[in-house]
DNA sequence: ATAATAACGGATAATTTTGTCTTAAATTAA
DNA sequence: TTAATTTAAGACAAAATTATCCGTTATTAT
């Protein structure tokens, strides 16, 4: 697994609040978890920390919901931070905590390279371009 | 985490085997924890299931530890499909259940050749090949 | 104002992962 | 044969992750 559970469902319900956003509308959570099949509760407990962390934004109240203020300022690599940190552009694929260029392990030197495509990966699309095509059904996000 | 704790585990203690198997002797678990730096009873749990799984050998008594038959013949890739699975070279990063190129996740068709890739470093060598140069000091397991 | 709605925050529970401990079984050396 | 050593196996415990529930707060519509 590259993510955690959490972190799968922060950014497919991201993605889900960026396509809503790009139609003028919030998405409330019980929209969100159905669109994306994940557990209701949980996924609000997720979508609370992106939300403390500024990645989307809220409304409380008749028509509310979430929603994402800028989509193409955040970034997938923004929500996995926010989630699970940063270890799986940085850490040791062995689990070595002192890892580096001058005190590698066996796979450091083969694995750096890898880490480095899997955050450009992430860096290279924001929710909002993520987002573009989902009503067109070109992707899925359940 | 591209791996569990279990299965970081399970990879450097078969490289320290594989290193005491090219000097024909056999490793203890308490020397295989010490030399990793890994808490030794749940180690001794991980190398169980390497050794029912034939990726590992083992001798009781005096004198006895683990060794690799064929240090050659025991790829990374083994190890880590024996304790994580396949998940890691084939499960959707963003979770989905059905994810495929035609159904697929908004990150499918960009995490396909990285996936691919991951497979290819964890095929390419065998844990005999990798241990190679481990008393040399190029590398560290802890 | 009032009632309905929807996110927020905290407590709690279930599950999985990680880690420990103890006894049994096998092997070796003396 | 006996005692020492080392893995095997199972139960158990701790911690982290995943998941649920409920009362509170803010907002909106009537």
């Amino acid at each position: 697994m590259l993510l955690s559970k959490s972190c799968e469902y922060a950014i497919r319900a991201s993605i889900y609040i960026a396509a809503k956003t790009a139609v003028k509308k919030r998405a409330d959570i019980r929209e969100i978890a159905d669109a994306i099949g994940s557990p209701i509760s949980f996924t609000a407990k997720v979508l609370q920390k992106l939300s403390c962390k500024q990645l989307i934004s809220s409304v409380r109240g008749p028509n509310g919901g979430y929603y994402i203020k800028d989509p193409l300022a955040v970034y997938l690599v923004d929500i996995v931070r926010a989630i699970d940190g940063n270890d799986l552009f940085s850490a040791c694929a062995m689990g070595l905590q002192t890892c580096s260029d001058t005190k590698p392990c066996p796979m450091h030197h083969d694995i750096k390279p890898l880490r480095a495509q899997l955050l450009t990966e992430f860096s290279k699309a924001s929710v909002g371009e993520t987002s573009a095509d989902y009503w067109l059904e070109k992707y899925f996000l359940k």
